[in-house]
DNA sequence: GGTATAAATAGAAATCATTTCTCTTTAACA
DNA sequence: TGTTAAAGAGAAATGATTTCTATTTATACC
């Protein structure tokens, strides 16, 4: 998936195509890694693209929004993203805990522990977030 | 579990047993969901107990990393804890987005996807977190 | 039971990531 | 090209969480 996708995307979604939103999506295609909005921020701004924080911070809840970022949650609870590669599917993200690359899991059997909460505690499972660890084939 | 189990998980932590530590473990139990340092302190003092704020906060931490308490991620992105009955096991947690009980999986099918990982993307797994959310029996 | 000691707690203060607000700029439509 | 609602900048506020220091207390040992 190349940045164009993103920007139909964003298209879909209302979103006005923006210097800034095509920057970080591309940010987040070139980097391969999750990132947190003060990381963007210097970054775009060694390239010379200034953002006000509280913009990044937007952005980055818009891009989560559309489908085209997903949250990292971290050990420091601070807010991290990664980009999701295959939006509107059942799948999960594994990610580095070494380079912080974020790969898509295009696999999820939740079946199972859906079915046992229903059947042992009468719950209804509504939703549920994963989050895999590990190191990635470079890091290992 | 009672209280005097996790008391004795406090020992094995070298975690000595005092009163706020007493009545934070208590609460949970008595309460079966979970709870934020803020409340968890205005709970005590309408009881009588003062704590301060900091230490809940400290207590919490602690008795997290003794297996007592398991994280709740929740929207907001402030701190939240469940009391955790079954420590050292494959399990997760359910949690009720209406009540905020706390009900435990004992339950994990987490080998596919691991497999999955290491087949398809060759990186080694080293944890995963899940939460599972949605209405217990009596809410749904 | 009394005492020494390291651990636990209180309370004030600091921190700092995140959000809010207001004004200015801009993308996208006709 | 002009219009307009959306997007962004920058300053300022917010408030959950953490830090720090002085005081208290649980516990091990006698």
């Amino acid at each position: 998936m190349d940045a164009n996708n993103y920007l139909i995307t964003l298209k879909e979604n209302h979103l006005k195509i923006t210097p800034r939103r095509r920057a970080v999506i591309e940010l987040f295609l070139k980097e391969g890694r999750y990132l947190g909005p003060y990381e963007i921020r210097v970054i775009l701004k060694k390239r010379s693209l200034k953002v006000g924080l509280p913009s990044v911070y937007r952005i980055l809840e818009e891009l989560e929004e559309a489908g085209i970022l997903v949250k990292v949650e971290h050990k420091n609870r601070q807010i991290y993203y990664g980009l999701c590669k295959k939006p509107h599917q059942d799948h999960h993200h594994f990610i580095c805990r070494k380079c912080k690359k974020v790969e898509e899991v295009e696999y999820c059997n939740f079946t199972g522990v859906s079915e046992f909460i229903e059947k042992n505690l009468c719950g209804k499972v509504e939703s549920h977030t994963m989050q895999i660890e590990g190191l990635c084939s470079a890091c290992k």
